[in-house]
DNA sequence: GGTGGGTGGTGAACCGGTTCAGTGAACCGC
DNA sequence: GCGGTTCACTGAACCGGTTCACCACCCACC
């Protein structure tokens, strides 16, 4: 089994010279140009491949960055967890993956463990903004949040949804179809009272003068389900059902049919984030455009400037616009 | 900015001990319980927190695990993904996802690579058996198969899933609704003619006396949904397409949406592995249910007993049995 | 012919843990 | 009172790289 690595002091013994040399030359740095060949050729012929445990004890950098997502649940998120997975691998990144499956204080708690194994950054898809230790973390480490701003916290990047206009326009679109009674299922609203989209959606039902009521839902089809059926089943069913994540107006969809409701008849239905899947139902899901690859892009482009930078620099920012998709779920 | 790490040293100083001392003490070995309690105090005094990278190093393990996919694209893969998240943490153990993103080549480049960066153990949800790399692998990690067993490898573990009785089983359901030419979408037969689904699909087609060719095609939405734009606008639409995964069979649903064909009425359609979504579909889809939680709690657990074992083992073998959800979208 | 400045390379320390051989003291039985 | 264990702990080497201080050498220049 595994005889042992070869390391670079083999190297130096077989091509007589020093370690150090090996080390330099392997990396192309402070050597003549035969001395590196020859050491390519020695790395060739004995299959030596660099250790990167011993690299990072040395030098620092794992070539490693931490994937903390709040819910792997969701399917907007698994998707982005594939489009981010690419691009760091484009950038020869590698990613512990960390999903903290709903509950905002594993998530700190993960993002620790993260820092503690030295990845070299961190990418996090917050639940919300509830824990205060974010900014702790955001110090020690190169960090991009996507979707949620975490307020008070100065990342090395930031991949914002516009959740502002795009309630707005969600709530207009309603409006419009004239819904007066409109139900919001966003996350557990009394862990993070200052969310952005949920301040986006008390300015928006005002503006708009329409009645939206704001009710607590994890962020997957599974949690979203029996509480849609609880809430549609009730004495006053509300017209519409504003859905922060697609992945929770499908759980409004198996509601729906286990009910045997009517969408958009009996209830409209709308999400956030298109995910493929939502044009395939029947009817086909109203949802807002975030375009996966375009923020996995973004996210790890931030990421990969912000781990070559030095010192700490200024927050890099894209604010991403929402484009509503209006499908049967809402037209008539 | 992140100031430097306290270490085993500083501990050693503080309590007057040795690094070797405190190294033991930490890990509760050959010392004195007034001695470990006092080290444990400086540890929480001093902030301590062992440096993984350092402990991978002299040590051996470090508590990684990679988790290659054969294809993230894959709805049943993404969500496997999630699960086997979960069962780690529940190991005290991280994983660092791969994905060969369809392409065989790539997956055993992506194994190399895991393997060089040290992990500990290896999940790999694999493409086909392909490439003949897999056996050296096998032999130098602790290895555990997902769905297709690789013939000729010995990995530590393996959850195979019973193709033979789970294609014949959705076969027989298609021929006894009085279909006679069904295509199958399955892997890019040509890089791996032995796949043991494909070797089912062959044998029960003949047992059944029905028609049935096999057409590859990668395991995503986006992948199936013009091959089968193509395969039903043709002069000699099938009766029938089996998937061999539910993700293709999505693109199939939208493929009918495009062309405006009825699902069952214009073609039968069934999938493999019953993701959620399934039967949110409308018609809901005839799928066999391979448990994604069940699979992953035998698949981490393999893995586990694995990685504590010293040497090699017998190969530890679940097989999963199919079971047919027949639904709408096959039934009349 | 001495001074000066690059090159190309070396030796040793270091990163932060683990482990092994060894040491001194306490304890045991006889 | 003495050989033999056991126990708690130490010192030093080690894992496999990186990096820093230093050196030898060659060439150029005045």
């Amino acid at each position: 089994m595994a005889r042992r690595r070869t390391t670079i002091r083999d190297l130096a013994e077989h091509t007589g010279l020093s370690p150090a040399a090996v080390s330099y030359a392997l990396r192309g740095l402070h050597v003549s140009p035969e001395t590196e060949q020859r050491v390519r050729d020695a790395a060739d012929e004995l299959g030596y491949e660099a250790d990167p445990i011993a690299r990072a004890l040395a030098g620092g950098a794992t070539g490693v960055v931490g994937l903390l997502v709040g819910s792997l649940s969701d399917f907007w998120n698994q998707d982005l967890v594939r489009a981010v997975q690419r691009h760091l691998y484009d950038g020869a990144l590698s990613s512990l993956v960390a999903d903290a499956d709903g509950e905002p204080a594993r998530e700190l708690e993960l993002a620790q463990r993260l820092v503690d194994q030295r990845v070299d950054g961190l990418v996090v898809v917050p639940i919300g903004p509830a824990s205060g230790g974010w900014s702790a973390i955001a110090r020690q480490i190169s960090t991009v949040t996507i979707g949620d701003a975490l307020p008070g916290v100065a990342p090395a990047g930031e991949v914002v949804f516009d959740y502002e206009h795009g309630v707005l326009q969600s709530l207009q679109h309603l409006s419009e179809l004239g819904h007066r009674r409109v139900t919001v299922l966003s996350w557990a609203v009394e862990t993070s009272p200052d969310r952005e989209a949920e301040r986006a959606v008390a300015r928006s039902a005002a503006a708009l003068g329409i009645d939206c009521s704001v009710v607590p839902c994890a962020y997957s089809l599974n949690a979203s389900r029996p509480l849609a059926v609880e809430l549609l089943a009730g004495p006053d069913r509300p017209g519409a059902v504003l859905c922060m994540s697609d992945s929770i107006a499908y759980g409004v969809y198996a509601a729906c049919m286990e009910l045997g409701l009517s969408i958009p008849g009996d209830v409209a239905v709308a999400g956030f984030g298109d995910h493929p899947i939502s044009r395939l139902l029947s009817p086909p899901l109203t949802s807002t455009v975030w375009d996966v690859e375009q923020v996995a892009e973004r996210a790890t482009g931030f990421l990969v400037t912000a781990i070559a930078a030095e010192g700490p620099q200024a927050t890099l920012r894209e604010v991403i616009a929402p484009v509503l998709a209006a499908r049967a779920s809402t037209l008539a």
